[in-house]
DNA sequence: AGCGTCGGTCTCGAAAAGAGACCATCTCCG
DNA sequence: CGGAGATGGTCTCTTTTCGAGACCGACGCT
């Protein structure tokens, strides 16, 4: 109970990670992303725990991210992704330009192309201002309204 | 020792995470990133246990993340980002992103400036070859070098 | 009726996490 | 010299989480 409780704090980067940071769930998402929308291929394709698997999909349910339903044609339940859930793709984007970077020694597994080109999906960080490219160097730290209304509201 | 395994897989995704992904890894990058190098700063800031932070900067350094290192006025110990660990900072700050969009109510905690004017770093998924901004519907995988090596290893 | 598939649950032993005390080393300062 | 206070690091013990696999009820098919 007490590392839940940094969900609490002004960080855009905390409290995310406090749902997505841990063993499984950025895998489940990954396959996800991947197209796969039921229980027992989420468990197979991962090797998941089942009990594990449930409760990891429970909690994106709960947070928005997946949307559980009955899929259409048959019975089944299906997991997808909502709006929320699909915007987490930059994320996973790069984790993989790191790994193709740095665990790849035999050059990357999958290519992630551009459906109507032959160019590959790259994550860039950049100034939504000047676009300039940027890196943690560029980067300067300031507080912002979430973190003033946090000051607030504790006096 | 199972779930260690999926290093093996040919992924760009499940390998990186295999590493970053626990509950506290990617949190003490993020300190690492806004300038902590001390032990007992990461572990006061985290509230994490001494233990915990211990095995974990040790992995962070066995892995090339982080370098250990005597600081050069005092004695302490420093940890200090590596290349490779400074190539972690997109997968931050694109978390950094989405948790700005979905989990601050109140509007960005802190605002992640460009030094050099007034623009904030952002995130974006673009092609390679083209430069157009990509999402997950744009994009088609495809087998690359990574993949083949593998499977011409297992004959 | 019998079998297979589906999502989902339960149990239990093993692994990891949390807390907090404890240590050796070194510096500072009287 | 003799404490105090930092510092990074270790040890122990309890709680929580995880993993493996059996089990379950609903449904479809033949």
């Amino acid at each position: 109970m007490r590392y839940e409780q940094l969900a609490d704090l002004p960080c855009s980067i905390t409290r995310p990670l406090v749902v997505l940071g841990d063993r499984w769930t950025l895998l489940i998402l990954k396959e996800a992303f991947a197209g796969v929308r039921r229980f027992n291929a989420f468990q197979s394709n991962l090797g998941i725990p089942r009990s594990r698997l449930q409760d990891r999909l429970g909690r994106l349910v709960e947070h928005g991210i997946l949307v559980r339903q009955q899929a259409a044609d048959g019975d089944h339940a299906e997991y997808r992704l909502s709006r929320k859930g699909h915007d987490l793709y930059p994320i996973l984007m790069a984790i993989k330009d790191w790994g193709d970077t740095y665990m790849a020694p035999d050059g990357p597994p999958v290519h992630y192309r551009h459906r109507e080109c032959t160019g590959e999906a790259r994550v860039t960080l950049a100034c939504d201002c000047c676009g300039e490219p940027m890196t943690a160097h560029d980067v300067l730290p300031e507080a912002g309204p979430g973190l003033l209304a946090q000051v607030d509201a504790q006096g």
